[in-house]
DNA sequence: ATGTCCGACCACGTCGGA
């Protein structure tokens, strides 16, 4: 079972990246974050070409800012919308931003989060950042069987930046965003990419500005958070890299994980063990 | 500081957000 988050930044404006990705890369799963779309205009943009791959959706938007979405044909169950008690800006009586949503997918618990950005240290949008976390995190009841992937805007170590001192007096590095992290993290989710690639310099996003992209000098804040049953199946973790290169990519790559299906459940596709005999091709 | 992109809008340029 693939699965993949993606912050498109805008999916109307990605689709003539997203849809060939989506038959490129095949995945079984997909977190959307940044969609910037209604739930309408998001089914009337994508409905008709998800629902021909095959994918059902839940999408969680607001409009002009924000929006999530999972995509899934492996089964998109018991879908939740936003966080239970999830924190609000400006004010407490503003409406919730669309920021997450939850279903269950091939047996797992599927959350795609755009975790907000914080702005800088010093600005009211950081609290509502670590506050939002919390909810995040309390939000967890089962972490054995769950995956929380996305857009977090956090970058957990200093590996994770290209240049740590250009970010000092930042939002993505602090202390108390880390700390927030690894209290995620701290229920048993494992960050599966930095498992897999433990050496610096894997990066998921990088400014459109200054050609910081044909430099490599980005930061690795899209992350894929796995419970102990996914993370004991990943088979392979990659940066989709290509995803970013071209004509009209987004600023963030997408992240893409495959997971061993497990002996006995029904999670989705079983792949041919590497013993099976390859096809016969007829010469024509 | 800031070489870009995105969506909105009393829209054909400017602005907030990232």
């Amino acid at each position: 079972m693939r699965v993949a988050t993606w912050n498109v930044n805008s999916v109307l404006a990605r689709l003539p990246r997203l849809l060939p990705w989506l038959d490129e890369r095949a995945p079984d799963v997909v977190c959307l974050q940044e969609t910037k779309l209604s739930d309408e205009a998001f089914a009337d943009a994508l409905g008709a070409s998800l629902a021909e791959r095959g994918y059902a959706v839940a999408h969680h938007g607001q409009g002009q800012w924000n929006g999530v979405a999972l995509l899934s044909r492996v089964g998109l169950d018991d879908v939740v919308r936003g966080l239970p008690d999830e924190p609000r800006f400006p004010a407490a009586d503003s409406p919730p931003d669309a920021r997450a949503v939850t279903a269950t997918c091939g047996g797992l618990r599927v959350t795609s989060v755009y975790v907000p950005n914080g702005r800088s240290p010093d600005d009211p949008h950081y609290l509502y950042k670590l506050d939002w976390l919390a909810a995040l995190r309390a939000s967890v009841t089962d972490p054995a069987t769950a995956i929380v992937a996305g857009d977090m805007n956090i970058a957990p170590t200093d590996d994770d930046v290209w240049d740590p001192a250009l970010f000092v007096t930042s939002t993505h590095v602090t202390p108390a965003e880390r700390k927030a992290l690894a209290e995620l993290t701290g229920l048993g989710l494992r960050d599966v990419v930095r498992d897999r690639w433990p050496d610096p310099r894997v990066f998921t996003y990088w400014d459109y500005r200054a050609g910081r992209f044909h430099q490599d000098l980005g930061m690795r804040i899209d992350l894929v958070l796995a419970g102990a049953d996914p993370a004991g199946r990943v088979a392979a973790v990659w940066i989709d890299r290509k995803a970013r290169k071209g004509k009209g990519p987004s600023d963030h790559a997408p992240v893409i994980v495959d997971l061993d299906t497990a002996p006995d459940g029904d999670i989705g596709p079983v792949v041919p063990p590497p013993s099976a005999p390859a096809p016969r091709r007829s010469r024509s």
